[in-house]
DNA sequence: CTGTTAGCGCATTCAC
DNA sequence: GTGAATGCGCTAACAG
């Protein structure tokens, strides 16, 4: 990666080295007026492109936001990366990838690489895990996170906090109402569903699940209707697979047509499949419904009823969040927070 | 982003600088017994973390990979995105996202940036585009990338290879045979259909369609069948549903049952969708077949025909391929090019 | 095996 | 307005 340098351009354009740079780049004062024609001819007929990294090691801010994310082919996900990539672009930055496994494990490991390259701000989706199996790793990713902080660097997450961090400066959370919405969308199935409801979860310890659960339980309470039961698997499209066939054997057994809450949509999705495998249909046999709304649920049949949520405009918000002048939050920066919405559809229509 | 630095842990630990960046990093030779452990320590309680930027400064090489895509969010991209985020993994090196409009102009723009980033490499996916319009803008590309290269960067692109880029030390294609196996798919349809054959394409000029499209009219003719007609649209979902509706219009009008081919699977979709939206459905009033084989898929009715792709291996191996070492391709590096696979479902079924 | 000396490419104090 | 130093944090030649 040998380049031309701004030495090169300088000596070219017979300048010294910081003429060029202040030319090259909006410094404060305007360099003079024949000589920046001359330098900016040196730097196009060098074919120079400036170096970034050396610029970011010198000014110590290198223009980066670095996004983690569970797996960038799930829509939720690649959803909010195009708001991220979004937000990145008009603020002019780029976006660093890091897609892991789920587990804090693998996110201490992202932030640590990210702390590493100096990005300007990291983003963090994806729910957080209660598991007791996560505890460590949720310390360490704290840990490194409460650092990262600390030196300067800006830390944005969706949903839930971070397990373990404490408020700190540059740290901002995005809050998602998945309990509320959740309740909402139970209270809406109750009035329409005569028969039981369950719950196809992710695993127990799973924030975003586990409140949406809670909600979804709490809006049936409220309608006086017994809680569902609770299935709890993976928490994508094959997990709702996998619920989905323990409840085909069980339905081919009762007689009662129930109403499937799936944690998100691409596990309603897994569901639905699962269903349709072992000759049920949605929404004659079960009614179902999921979460998010993610973008190619118009494409699918039945109609998935479900919560809608603004992906991208969450992955905008919590970037530009993120990368808010140090200050605390400026007065009400139009970003009111997320809503969502309860839409029900054909798969939970009356049989 | 003021974090402890190299010296000072050096300085707590007693030694010098170099010392302690050999024992922090793998230089060539160890460093001494009892040191490496006071320096390790000396890192630790300093919550030292090395400046990956200085790092690439010094040593010429950042452990960037730049990805361009078109669009995150589109299955097709998020699969590859995938892949190549897996590779740099492997290869321990961290991706950066842009994503364009889909234009040159804008790949060039994201271009100029990972070169100004000095990336390891840059892999490009998404189509080429032979339209007059972009003309000026494909020049300019294949000039900041033959510049790229030539600074001993390092280019791998999906498909087709750059236009105006001649070959050049660093810069590998990954060929996928789209229109063989377009050619493939035609012949198997012809097999069993009787009607007439309509292709919803993207845009004239758009090389992947029009290999594709070219393949087919190939099997076609081969076939002894009439050339098919072929309407072009946006090369995404929503062009799909433009064509839908404009073939929707005319099936109602005609009687025979036509067979489409969508030119990628998200088109197809869209035809579906705008089929269904006027009351007309797949397989009964027309097939329907597209293309890549995209994830999700399977979760959609009828089951789409295709043409399988192993896009998250595209994106694997266009990304090994251009970080290999320097020195011409070794000898068959397994890697013996892309082949996909006709599938036909019941989206094409006989009626 | 360890410490010293130079840069990597650029921005930015300072003097002029 | 312009040029000459100094340093960003680290690695890589050298010396010892």
């Amino acid at each position: 990666m040998a380049a031309s340098t701004l030495a090169e351009v300088a000596k070219l354009a017979g300048v010294s080295p910081a003429t060029a740079s202040r030319v090259l780049n909006g410094s404060a004062r305007t360099p003079g007026a024949g000589i920046a024609e001359r330098v900016r001819k040196a730097a196009e007929s060098l074919g120079y492109v400036p170096n970034l990294q050396a610029q970011a090691l010198a000014k110590s801010s290198t223009g980066l936001i670095g996004l983690i994310v569970h797996d960038i082919a799930d829509p939720y996900f690649s959803a909010i990366a195009r708001g991220v990539q979004e937000a990145a672009h008009q603020k002019r930055r780029m976006v660093l990838l890091a897609t892991t496994d789920g587990t804090p494990a693998g996110e201490k490991e992202a932030a640590a690489a990210f702390a590493a390259r100096r990005a300007d701000a990291i983003v963090i989706a994806g729910s957080r895990s209660h598991r007791a199996e996560d505890a460590a790793a949720n310390q360490d990713l704290a840990a490194e996170l409460e650092r990262y902080c600390r030196n300067g660097g800006r830390l944005g997450v969706v949903g839930q906090g971070i397990i373990g961090l404490p408020e700190i400066d540059g740290y901002s959370t995005l809050p998602v109402p998945n309990e509320e919405l959740a309740r909402q969308l139970a209270t809406e199935l109750a009035a329409g569903h005569d028969g039981p409801f369950v719950i196809a979860a992710g695993p127990d310890g799973l924030a975003t699940s586990d409140e949406r659960v809670r909600g979804f339980q709490r809006g049936l309470a409220d309608a006086g209707r017994p809680a569902a039961e609770v299935l709890h698997a993976a928490f994508n499209r094959d997990g709702g697979f996998d619920a989905g066939s323990r409840l085909a054997a069980r339905l081919r057994a009762e007689s009662a047509r129930p109403c499937i809450f799936a944690g998100n949509d691409v596990m309603a999705i897994g569901v639905a499949a699962a269903l349709r495998g072992d000759g049920l249909s949605v929404p004659e046999d079960a009614a179902l419904a999921g979460f998010d709304d993610i973008e190619w649920l118009r494409d699918l049949q039945p109609e998935l009823s479900t919560v809608g949520l603004p992906l991208e405009d969450i992955g905008r918000q919590v970037t530009l969040g993120a990368l808010l002048d140090s200050g605390a939050d400026p007065d009400g920066a139009a970003s009111a927070g997320i809503s969502g919405t309860v839409r029900l559809r054909r798969s939970t229509a009356r049989a």
